[in-house]
RNA sequence: GGGGUCGUAGUUCAACCUGGUUAGAGCACCGGCCUGUCACGCCGGAAGUUGCGGGUUCGAGCCCCGUCGACCCCGCCA
């Protein structure tokens, strides 16, 4: 093997190299056999080099009968490629190398998928295959990114003082928030350990050692359903710091957001970040991570149509709730069929229909014309100023409903007419949060972010008598309509965390089996401390212009969290349960 | 838990809507030709449990039901 040890890779050479005598080691990307000479470009993490086999070569048979994929080692000279036979697409393209000896380290099977630079194989079958999707050159790219941003990420905190502290893996299961993975503990039987949601409390207990600022780049788990944008297990860049306000942790993240996108893609991002309060972000985005990137805002048309008779609009507003609106300039018109498409998608987020008007030569025409009037049409069309085309979406709903609905409408539409603007970095903080959100089916106030964020100070009174009236000191980051990262300055005082955790609903038992020991901590000189954690993957995808986390994840699970490749979830052996005195229910 | 899209050769797709002889094509694979290609080209060949199970029918890749899997969304994600 060793007289296989590479000289260069396959994307050094260059004409400066000229003669040079080499030796590359590689993948065979592709063979072209043209009956006499044959090319073959080997391929490895750095680039593409075009090897010529000639047919006095004497393992020109070896170079015509390889199979793609092959692992292959060269030994050659360095030439500059022919007249008129140079490849600009290719950063070695002004050279080859002239084979002397070509050997296979070792040969490959015919591969389940093609290793393109635009895979069209199924996701099923890269995942199963994942090795070799990886192969492909935007995976390496992604995969690459990764490693690039995390590099960085990491010098700016050093730079800033942080230290990198791990925290534990196998921790106290807390019900509050997502479902737990839990880990059975063999000392202990029938009882678990759980994998952290984040390392929440223990970075709150770094600040009362004292350290003062922290952060990790670190593995979080979540056992919940998977989307595009989630995995069960995650990567966080999770940050806190002590003595300190909200405008030191946002001051921090400008910093390092900028620097972070200028050195891994060379983006000047202008720093500070525009804030919207949350309360304005629902009312005019219908969403708490606005995408700020076009317009279409949702307009309140409630005063409007106030007086009118009909129906839909008059029962809404009596029942409490709210007409909104968007207005489409770019959209030429509708059909009765997109209005279909439209209504059936926003029936997912609980509205019961859409009202559109449009104008077709100056006469304004709705579905609803003859119910609401032509007058009151007329109004909420000059409202938009509105201009003689272009379609006006209304959907009256209770207001959650409608914000919502008409958000998810106004993102769709941007969406598929194209009027989001690509290889743009819009970054916005969404603050003013309230502190709880009422969750029906349990019957009580939860917290809207988590159960350690301190309420406005001005706001501490009302945690007993009005919690809904309570604001958060929290912030979240919003990157092109992706959540990227979410925090809060915490409770530093036992009193204050312990009429938060009453207003959740826990009696004192419950506080102290649950997180006794973060409440006797606060007791022992907690710091004024707060902090924030990135979701790394979302932030990665975005960066790298993916649809999809899994796409910058190395070993993603599937939508019904399946591991493709290994197999995993799988039966264990009844010894193992046995061991941990756990039995397995019986499936029906 | 619910809704939607999809599942055909190693692979990407076609045939399905409107059931009917032998399920086609590109890439990969095998054989042949070709000395400047870079997604090389040309000729030929092999390759199929139409995801799985059931039903309807004289007859099912196609229609119906169930099931499994992939993806998207709602719920869920402090």
């Amino acid at each position: 093997m060793t007289e296989w040890k590479r000289s260069h890779k396959c994307g050094d050479l260059n004409k400066e190299d000229k003669g040079s005598n080499v030796v590359l080691v590689g993948w065979a990307a592709r063979v072209r056999d043209h009956g006499g000479v044959v090319f073959i470009s080997l391929r490895d993490r750095w680039g593409v080099t075009q090897v010529v086999v000639n047919p006095d070569n004497k393992d020109y048979n070896t170079a015509k009968s390889l199979h793609m994929e092959s692992v292959i080692g060269v030994k050659g000279r360095v030439a500059l490629r022919p007249e008129g036979q140079i490849n600009k697409n290719m950063k070695t393209g002004e050279i080859e190398v002239i084979a002397d000896e070509i050997v296979v380290l070792n040969p490959a099977d015919p591969l389940p998928l093609m290793i393109a630079e635009e895979s069209d194989a199924s996701e099923e079958l890269r995942l199963t295959y994942r090795y070799l999707d990886l192969r492909r050159p935007q995976m390496q790219k992604n995969i690459i990114l990764r490693h690039k941003a995390a590099q960085i990420v990491r010098r700016f905190f050093d730079d800033n003082e942080f230290l990198e502290i791990e925290t534990p893996y196998l921790m106290k299961s807390t019900p509050e928030g997502a479902r737990d993975y839990l880990v059975p503990s063999r000392n202990h039987p029938g009882k678990f350990y759980a994998l952290p949601q984040s390392p929440q409390t223990y970075k709150q207990i770094l600040m009362i050692a004292s350290f003062d600022r922290y952060f990790q780049i670190v593995r979080c788990f979540r056992d919940e359903d998977l989307r595009a944008d989630r995995q069960p297990e995650f990567t966080q860049i999770d940050v806190e710091m002590s003595f300190i306000d909200e405008n030191d942790i946002i001051d921090v993240v400008e910093r390092l957001m900028q620097r972070l996108f200028k050195e891994a893609i060379n983006k000047d991002l202008k720093i500070p970040f525009p804030r919207i309060d949350y309360n304005t972000a629902m009312e005019q985005y219908g969403s708490d991570a606005p995408d700020i990137r076009f317009d279409l805002k949702l307009d309140d048309l409630s005063d409007l149509v106030r007086g009118s008779d009909f129906g839909i609009f008059k029962s809404t507003i009596e029942a409490g709730g709210a007409v909104k609106g968007i207005y489409v300039p770019e959209m030429e018109g509708i059909s009765r069929k997109n209005t279909d498409e439209i209504t059936e998608f926003v029936s997912k987020y609980g509205a019961k229909g859409v009202i559109t008007i449009q104008k077709r030569e100056g006469e304004i025409v709705s579905p609803v014309k003859k119910y609401v009037g032509q007058e009151l049409l007329q109004q909420i069309w000059n409202s938009f100023e509105a201009k003689e085309s272009g379609v006006v979406f209304i959907i009256a709903a209770g207001k959650q409903v409608c914000n919502v609905s008409l958000g998810a409408l106004r993102k769709k539409i941007a969406k598929d007419l194209d009027l989001i603007p690509q290889n743009e970095f819009a970054l916005t903080w969404v603050v003013d949060f309230p502190l709880f959100e009422y969750d029906e089916d349990e019957g009580r106030f939860v917290a809207m972010h988590h159960p350690f964020t301190s309420p406005k100070l001005e706001d501490i009174d009302k945690l007993g008598s009005e919690p809904e009236k309570v604001m958060a000191r929290a912030y979240d980051l919003v990157l092109n309509g992706t959540e990227i990262a979410g925090g809060s300055i915490r409770n530093y005082r036992s009193d204050v965390q312990e009429k938060l955790f009453e207003a959740l609903g826990m009696d004192e038992e419950t506080i102290k089996y649950k997180f006794g020991f973060l409440v006797e901590a606060l007791k022992y000189g907690a710091p004024p401390h707060g902090g924030i954690a990135f979701g790394f993957d979302r932030l990665i995808a975005i960066m790298a212009g993916e649809d999809s986390i899994r796409n910058v994840i190395p070993f993603p699970k599937t939508t019904s969290a399946y591991s493709l490749m290994d197999g995993a979830p799988s039966e264990v052996d009844e010894n193992q349960l046995k061991e941990l005195g756990i039995m397995a229910a019986k499936q029906e």
